[in-house]
Parts: structure tokens; sequence; C-alpha cells
DNA sequence: TTAGTGATATCC
DNA sequence: GATATCACTAAA
């Protein structure tokens, strides 16, 4: 039985989040009609302003609003001037708090992941409950494994927090 | 290995 | 106002 995810299941600690969004389905129907789901293979958590990876590390701007916004709201940003990186808010409204989507089946790489669903900045600071026609998350309880790994692209933060386990893959 | 691309943050 | 920096990708 197919089951659409709550924004309440966003509403806990990022890692936790992410973790179980490994494996989950991420759906989206197209402007012509035409509906996919994939299957989200990667993800990592961004965990707030003490994570010194996370863009919201130097405080509360413009860009990092959404990550600040209640959970279940999109934080879509262009990086390197052409790719769309798609996350979502976890924890509490006020904690800068995300999950980053790095891959589905079809489509590795954050980057590809939002060309292939056509995701971009249109869909920034959206609200999941809002847009449930166009973008939704299901769990179709297929078990898998998770196994975590050090977070990339992030030589910016700190040692420390560069050795974080806070990227997920599954593994069926 | 390197070029491509443009918004954002941070510094004049 | 200017510049440096990027949670990347494809091509070579």
């Amino acid at each position: 039985m197919q089951h659409v995810i709550s924004p309440s299941f966003f509403a806990r600690e990022c890692p936790e989040a992410a973790r179980d969004l490994a494996g989950k389905l991420l759906c989206r129907r197209f402007p012509n009609g035409r509906v996919i789901k994939l299957r989200i293979l990667e993800t990592e958590a961004y965990c707030g302003e003490a994570d010194t990876a996370c863009h919201a590390h130097r405080g509360r701007t413009k860009r990092t609003e959404p990550l600040y916004a209640a959970p279940g709201t999109l934080y879509v940003y262009l990086c390197y001037g052409m790719h769309w990186m798609l996350n979502i808010s976890t924890g509490r409204e006020g904690e800068a708090q995300g999950v980053l989507i790095r891959a589905c089946d079809g489509a590795a790489g954050p980057g590809k992941l939002t060309k292939a669903l056509e995701i971009d900045g249109s869909f920034n600071g959206r609200y999941l409950p809002e847009i449930t026609s166009e973008l939704w998350l299901e769990d179709d309880a297929l078990p898998c494994s998770v196994m975590t790994a050090e977070r990339v692209g992030i030589g910016y933060a700190s040692p420390e927090d560069q050795r974080r386990p806070w990227r997920y893959i599954a593994v069926y």
C-alpha cells in the first residue's frame, strides 16, 4: 500500500529524516500531466548553524530562509550557475536544517536529478502540502538497508564536520 | 583535468 | 559596485 509522506516526517532531527528518506519514492507530475516516481538512493543531512557544511552556518540570510522555515519546506538553489539542488527543510521551524536529495535511480547526482524532474528555482520556498499535485513523496514500504558515508563537495567545512557520516545510501 | 555558468555573500 | 566562491557535470 502506497502511503504519501506528510510534513511531520521531516519534523525531527535532520540525520534521522535523511536516513529514513533514503529508499522512499520521489514523485513528480509534469506540466503535461505525465507522472514519474523515482526511488531516492542517496541523501545528505545539513544540520543547522553549528554545522559548518550547512549554508546557514553563518546565520540567516535571504538565501537560506527556507532552511529555517517549517519542516517540509523546499530549499532549491542554483550551484555553479547551472545546477539546481533540491533540499527539504527538517527539524523545527526556526532551525536551519535540511536534507539534500543527491540521487534517485536513473539520476545519479543532485544536478541531474533536478534536471530529470524539471525542478528549478520556482520551487524554492514552497511548502510540500501546497504542491502535492506537482511534487510529493511516497513510502511503499519496500525494505532496504541504508549505508552511511561522508558528505561530498564540502571542502569549505571544518575537518570534523567533513568527517561526519551524514550521507545516506539506500542498498537493495 | 578543466571549462562552463550565474546567483549570492562578502568585501571594498 | 566588485570579486570570489560554490552541497556540480560533461567532455577531453
